[in-house]
DNA sequence: TATGAATTTGACCAAACGGTCAAATGCCGC
DNA sequence: GCGGCATTTGACCGTTTGGTCAAATTCATA
């Protein structure tokens, strides 16, 4: 029913192309400070290829919006993966943590749209993202009546993991800046995430 | 030997009143979406004035940034009231919700900035912030060689501090979006306050 | 290989941008 | 109330920006 004919190639590769280059430099400059000519250099197109493919600046941005939500979905499924509190935290804290390492633009560009204001994602905001919030605090509460967690709100549980998990991507450069200037290799993020599961666990889990 | 005679007033008044637009029209559209004739505008002035005082865009951003610093150094000054790990991170943490909460435009403007790549703070991330990281982890690890923490990587403890109490500043939209629209109001901001300071705590006090 | 559609591209445009300037106004000690 | 300095402001400028267009090229298919 969508796409017609399906008749992708040339097409879809243009798109994906334009779309990542978008990505880093929507994330690394905002949706203000970027520029179609910035974006048309780094996916090494002429200008008005850009506009071939994405019309207006406005909707190349949504377009790459889009695209954080899926990812935001993917990882946002793998709560439910258990009945467990430590295993579902863990499953879900891990897969935020590899969320940011593997698609940092993505993270950074959540965070610059959540401090416009939400233009673009507001709708999200207001209907998939509060459903889901407002069904997983049922699951928590639920945990926490039946003793297995400490009382707390749900919320207050879901920014820590959400804001300690996006910090890794957001705040990478400052990270590496301390950090001898480097960025974080696989074996330190890998203790690092295995250090925010243990710590956030021990902080709600109760004991 | 700085402010050579210290004639204030007039100039001083407006510097304040153009800073303020400044810092809320960067935090809001970051620094390539922020135009000076908007910054103008927000502190009912002519463009030219804004000049006057700030006499390019990259000087009128260097002195908003400035006041991030100087709120920042404030509380990470409160880390070290204390010798004992749970009082000393309960009034950080706490003294961190409330810079959150007073000045929300100062974290969003320090996010944005990190995110840029920290073009502006690098020197700061280099110096003062590396100097305290380090000085500050000796103060962990020696809590935990004391057996009064768990044992972690103590950035990861500043990580999850940072990110959880910044996220109150950054992520106000999205937690108000999650709120039936509004707010927290101080009731709420409290609660969730005493419940962030209870979960981290949990988490890496030694039981 | 002819043909029409998809794609590419250099040249271009109006608006918005950061920044300037000189004239006008306000302020303050004398 | 006058002289000099600080401040204010409308008009202006060169550049950059988002976006357009028509001509050229490539592509698929019959």
């Amino acid at each position: 029913m969508d796409t017609p004919i399906a008749r992708p190639s040339i097409r879809e590769g243009n798109e994906r192309t334009i779309l990542a280059a978008a990505e880093a430099v929507f994330a690394e400059r905002g949706f203000g400070g970027a520029t179609m000519a910035a974006i048309a250099a780094r996916a090494g197109v002429p200008k008005p290829n850009v506009y071939y493919y994405f019309s207006t600046k406005e909707i190349l941005y949504r377009a790459v919006v889009e695209q954080v939500l899926t990812a935001w979905l993917e990882a946002a499924h793998v709560f439910d993966s258990s009945a467990d509190p430590a295993e579902a935290l863990t499953a879900y804290i891990e897969a935020k943590m590899d969320l940011a390492r593997e698609m940092p633009l993505s993270s950074q560009i959540w965070a610059s749209e959540i401090m416009r204001g939400a233009p673009v994602i507001q709708d999200f905001l207001d209907t998939t993202l509060t459903r889901w919030v407002r069904s997983r605090e049922r699951v928590v509460r639920d945990w926490i009546a039946r003793g297995k967690l400490r009382p707390l709100e749900p919320r207050v549980l879901f920014y820590m993991i959400w804001a300690t998990t996006q910090h890794y991507a957001n705040a990478a450069h400052e990270i590496a800046s301390l950090e001898s200037g480097r960025p974080l290799d696989d074996e330190a993020f890998e203790r690092a995430k295995r250090q925010v599961v243990e710590t956030i666990l021990g902080g709600v889990i109760a004991s």
